[in-house]
DNA sequence: TGAATTTCTTAATCTAGGTTATTTTTTTGA
DNA sequence: TCAAAAAAATAACCTAGATTAAGAAATTCA
């Protein structure tokens, strides 16, 4: 199995310039995973002490809520990370569970490689504090439409946002990202048509 | 007017240590403003180029939807940042407005200037990625709160948040905070009673 | 201090979306 | 390839919370 960098080097590349070495010295800190479908990397209570990033395939992170509903907080198509990151910043017992909606291959960056990282790296701090702005950005975004926008309009939100996935995922699992139950999604794209 | 820089030193000497000479370094970059009551540092429509920190008073921060309702992003008393991060980073119109809810003192941090700082001083960058990291979890917190939580649920998870505010705030505020009519927030706390 | 403004309460009515149950359709995997 | 499982559709009924309207209480500020 090789592993592929090239897809992160690229995101790397869009906000800080690493010189060959330091792109060398940066992949030498990840360890490659495959995840099957359906294949959970993380359990809601377990400490969790990676970030991922997703080579191939595509993830989700949601948490279940006492009645037993999932709520999903991100899709993760090839390209994005996800991770947990409240339980990998207070090294306790996570909220979260993340899993492949189909077979997978991730990149995965330990908290503690990643700190060390920090040190010998600092454009990689950089890189990880930037995407971290534009992350809380779009979480913020999302709290805003939650609050303000009606189901149909979240649902359209969502189209933008994920394109690619609007038809490979499964209606249910749109339904858990917007925030609705099933059959009311199923109730409303009848409306619409 | 002094400028007291001890509460925002406090907060950086929780992640990454500063001697004397960065602390003054870092000092030296902020301008001191000060907010009336209910008078407005951020306008929805306008380009942020600047965060602020708060030393004295309480701000908020919302967003207006499109039939008139304010949705409150968060409440800053002293010791807090608040920003529009998406225009400060996009340098676009932002989305967020932001005004004071008493009589306030804040630091104003530019982004040129942070970003100066980040370049001179990386510990400063360090502890704004480990700010932002922590910004992001309660975000995301507060994102799965609003999916999952009953009112009266998000209303305890507030009181948790803000313990100062609970009295000091109209309680429409804190409506505007939870995601309900200020006519149902007080129909559920009679009901409590 | 007292008039004006803002906030809070209460109550009747309305509606988006949830719940439960059943049937149909699609997908999966042995 | 076909039986079993999962997903989707539909429908009847239910509920949390919105809407509207009015009056009471609290704040503000001149």
């Amino acid at each position: 199995m090789i592993t592929n960098y090239q897809i992160i080097l690229n995101s790397i590349k869009k906000h800080v310039l690493l010189n060959e070495a330091e792109e060398t010295c940066f992949c030498s800190f990840f360890s490659q995973r495959k995840v099957k479908n359906k294949e959970a990397l993380l359990k809601e209570g377990e400490i969790a002490d990676a970030t991922f990033f997703v080579n191939e395939g595509c993830l989700r992170s949601y948490n279940i809520d006492e009645n037993g509903f999932e709520h999903i907080l991100q899709f993760a198509p090839s390209g994005w990370w996800i991770a947990d990151l409240y339980s990998v910043i207070s090294k306790r017992p996570g909220t979260l569970n993340i899993d492949a909606l189909e077979n997978s291959v991730v990149l995965v960056m330990r908290r503690q490689d990643q700190e060390k990282l920090f040190l010998e790296l600092p454009k990689i701090e950089r890189y990880f504090r930037i995407i971290t702005e534009n992350s809380l950005v779009s979480h913020r975004q999302r709290l805003i439409d939650n609050m303000s926008l009606s189901t149909p309009e979240r649902y359209e939100v969502f189209c933008k946002r994920y394109p690619e996935l609007i038809h490979s995922l499964p209606q249910k699992q749109i339904a858990a990202y917007i925030g609705v139950t099933p059959e009311f999604f199923s109730k409303m794209k009848s409306k619409m048509r």
